[in-house]
DNA sequence: CTGTTAGCGCATTCAG
DNA sequence: CTGAATGCGCTAACAG
């Protein structure tokens, strides 16, 4: 670039013939200036092109208008949606977005806390990996406010947004309201810690059915095939199941392609659910119904709470849990 | 945060009994230090856990560590891609990235370029939606380079990073280097202004294969059912295909689900390649080829070039183009 | 209502 | 090799 001399305040106010604290409270729009000097000033200041130096600013304000959202990696399918919802608030409030992956390696996720306060950034929107022991130390040596995603004890040192781990208890339950009585399962058996499956057994015990083992189908990857698999296999059971809990979508679209392609219809013979929501799960015929874990939604929220800390550091600590919701499409009702 | 009050370089000089500008210098690795004062500081540093404050660094300097990496909405499925190669070079070159949506707003959109100077950001990689022309001028008047993803004409004043718009041709060329001869389009007339389509008629014309108009299924959205629906058309044909040429690999997959589930083989009956080389490619059985736009690659080498230039302002403007990839996976070629 | 002054925290001359 | 002084561009008292 041709380096073009930068316009200043000093230029401005020299030019307009005004101290430059008077262009600086016309710039802020600060009260107390005459009108005629608020006109004569802009106009100079549109004549000279001159912005303000947002980096001169924040060395006498201490506000960077920046915050930074950490996670494990931008290539993980939830976070282009997480980080989108957090830019749609910081954008209101006139605050950027920087982004920093940590790669889930603990030390490089601490070193971003620790350099936060040397970078361009207000603030922290976290998701860790990290031991929340540790994670907790850290975060009373920053200087910034951290918001964390996820849930985390009374004793955590900052505000959290999370989310209840209920997505399979409301997959179930939906299954069981439509009147389905022989549902099956099919993902494996350790997904989120094994919180999906235990909702599979626990929801059938909770409302007196049945457990049969011959209904659960556990495969390796949780992907397409897995679910096609299933498919299948439900298919030469004895008595074809009337629903499947997938433990994920990919698993789920796969059972709906496999069921559909044995000659099965869905919904009518066999409902199927899945979790995530992920946008495929609108680009299947029929439409897959699942459970969202309203990613955007805790973008947003998280970066609003950064905010209202960042205006006021003394509040007491958050805890947010957002509670799963469950979008029912095409694969377990009728629709037209 | 309870507002600890930062140390500054002062404390560490008065501290260590030195002054500021020795302090400046040691934190700089600059020379001309005696090795004793610089333990003796280095110590004081550890101590008072000082870092240096890169705001007011940057008041000094003119060189704020950060780029903005532009885009149109983070949600788009090739972006995180782009987004992780651009922050590998950037994290590497200790430059952070602060992600901007422009939505498609080409307002919203030059407006980033506008206020990049005021923002904390030495440089803009940008894909842009806007007219060349316009765009043109408004890089002009930016005080930060700019480079931009995209191929553009020669008068552009930036750095461009493109990809050869080749990616269908390098498609069908693979499906007839593998002896194909009976090769089937699936998908639309219009995606990506319709080089896909043409790529399919020239390539055969090219090669002297006849072109028969009921080799060719157009369906509505560049989605799996569209692959199905298009399997089961091709299934119906007098003569069934022994080869298919997806717009993308949306439809890929759905074509190669089709098949499999009408009871043809894939890759030994019908071969079936994709383009885009999403993720998904490898999530299925058998895995999808496909044709990568290398959308981390460009992401990495536009960094690269902003890098360089905002380094040298006075280099000559680059213009780069990547040539598409062909990703063979076990839908056109036996694997084991 | 407006001007003067004094830093914010650092890098960088220029003298010693 | 080290210290003192200056200013980056802006905001925020404090005076007028």
């Amino acid at each position: 670039m041709e380096t073009r001399p930068k316009v200043t305040i000093d230029d401005v106010a020299r030019t307009a013939g005004v101290a430059k604290s008077t262009v600086s409270r016309i710039i802020n729009n600060a009260p107390g200036v005459k009108p005629v000097t608020r006109l004569k000033v802009n106009r100079v200041i549109e004549e000279l092109g001159f912005t303000p130096n947002i980096v001169a600013r924040s060395l006498k304000t201490k506000l960077r208008r920046q915050i930074a959202l950490a996670i494990d990696d931008i290539r993980n399918p939830y976070y282009p949606e997480l980080a989108w919802g957090a830019e749609q608030v910081a954008k209101q409030n006139n605050f950027r977005l920087v982004l920093i992956n940590h790669y889930g390696n603990p030390s490089e996720e601490l070193a971003v806390i620790k350099e936060a306060s040397d970078m361009h950034v207000d603030g922290i929107v976290l998701l860790s990996i990290s031991h929340p022991k540790t994670l907790s130390k850290i975060i009373k040596k920053a200087n910034v406010p951290v918001t964390l995603i996820g849930n985390y004890e009374d004793d955590m040192p900052a505000d959290t947004v999370g989310l209840r781990e209920n997505e399979g208890y409301m997959a179930m339950d939906h299954l069981i309201r439509i009147g389905r009585r022989r549902i099956a399962y099919a993902g494996n058996m350790t997904v989120h810690r094994g919180a999906r499956y235990a909702a599979y057994e626990q929801s059938l015990a909770s409302h007196f059915m049945e457990f049969d083992s011959a209904l659960v189908y556990t495969g390796e990857r949780l992907a397409i095939d897995t679910g096609l698999e299933a498919a299948r296999y439900f298919y030469n059971l004895n008595e074809i199941p009337d629903a499947v809990f997938a433990a994920n979508d990919l698993v789920a679209i796969g059972v709906v392609q496999g069921l559909i392609d044995l000659g099965l219809r869905v919904p009518e013979d066999v409902a199927v659910v899945g979790i995530d929501n992920i946008p495929w799960c609108n680009l299947t015929r029929p439409k897959v119904s699942s459970v969202s874990n309203l990613v955007a939604e805790m973008g947003r929220i998280a970066v609003e709470r950064l905010l209202l800390r960042i205006d006021d550091e003394a509040r007491a600590f958050e805890r947010i849990t957002l509670e799963p919701r469950l979008i029912v499409r095409e694969s377990t009702v009728k629709q037209r």
